[in-house]
DNA sequence: CAAATTTACTGAACACTGTTTATTTTTCAA
DNA sequence: TTGAAAAATAAACAGTGTTCAGTAAATTTG
């Protein structure tokens, strides 16, 4: 019977339908500001609908934000491709950060924003973001290994790089680089220096 | 006539009860999370008699907000006394840090959150985090005048200083760390290492 | 095919939110 | 004591996420 298997891909659709449309939102509009109401509207189906599709608005968020960092490891898989390793951890870093300022909302849905991975979550959520760090980690342990920078600790370093990368998108994300009185036309740029020059630092 | 006196008093003695309520909810349950309803509660007054004393919601947060940078100002005078240069810099930096995790609610309102100065805003916020900013600046064009750390230019170093800083609160804050899949316990030993460890690397 | 049952969907409500306004209460000078 | 000015509020508005009883459609059964 191939009735149950049409309602499955019926459903599925349903599901795509209305991730589609909630991620569109969110990225024109933002996580908070984008109400279920409005995505009901969109897709023409009542507020309710969308209950018996996922189980609250963190879930559309949790769905959103799996999409966001596969979308980030296809940019590390595209634009990393350097067999040196200070080099590869250059373009680790170029990725993520030019990544986080062309996509600052979605930015804010997988670092920033808090819910849904707040502390109190599952684990399995990890399996999204850990890809990335571990393929940075790798990256460092043969750079470390092959005394390209100054690190000794591989967590440490990894620590230390992913904090400049998002202290970086996060404080512009956010406008605190404001203080900095830098014309705003200049400040992607500086921001681009800025993590040039802590790859010269920190490598011999 | 002091009775306009006493009224302006009186005035202000109640902005500072519904400030003092607006803080200390903050702190304790976040800044979305506090409702006004829930403040005028607090101080027995009706919802609408807080805008008889501020403006909107996110007036009492900027001036939260501002007490918030005067506590971090303090803190910085209180810590940060070090003659050498890089010494100085290892105190801001632990400071800061130190007090991002020990303030992650302040730290919240302070850097993560949206609102209110949000990229259109007026520059006279800026008053509020730039003596701390201009300390670090003054101090980094110190240790860059005297050789004692691997960078040319003060704006990019503090860019790095302060991108570094953050991003190790913040990614904590939001428990993005969680990736790295340490003891909960072991995690704040680990971001003081970093922080260490950064030092280190960029120093001669 | 018609009736019964399961599935899909929705309108309306609940308990909230920030904010505004008309109204009441209080204060104080004449 | 009265009348105007100031302070406080109740009630409403428009919005939020979420739940649930009830309707409409699709499917299975007799």
């Amino acid at each position: 019977m191939g009735i149950s298997e049409r309602k499955e891909r019926d459903k599925q659709e349903m599901q795509k339908r209305i991730l589609d449309a909630a991620m569109k939102m969110f990225l024109e509009e933002g996580y908070e500001k984008t109400s279920l109401r409005n995505i009901a509207e969109k897709i023409e189906y009542s507020p309710a609908t969308i209950y018996l599709y996922f189980k609250d608005k963190d879930e559309l968020l949790y769905e959103v934000q799996k999409q966001a960092f596969e979308q980030l490891n296809e940019e590390f898989a595209k634009k990393v491709t350097a067999v040196n390793p200070l080099e590869r951890l250059k373009q680790i870093c170029y990725t993520y950060v030019t990544f986080g300022l062309a996509n600052q909302e979605l930015y804010d849905l997988m670092f920033i924003i808090r819910a849904p991975m707040n502390c109190v979550n599952d684990d399995d959520m990890w399996e999204n973001g850990s890809d990335a760090f571990g393929f940075l980690v790798q990256c460092l342990s043969e750079c470390i290994e092959q005394k390209l920078i100054r690190y000794n600790d591989v967590m440490l370093a990894a620590m230390n790089v992913w904090a400049m990368g998002h202290g970086l998108v996060s404080l512009d994300v956010r406008c605190r680089f404001k203080v900095m009185q830098l014309e705003e036309s200049d400040l992607e740029n500086v921001i681009n220096q800025s993590i040039h020059e802590f790859i010269r630092v920190i490598s011999y």
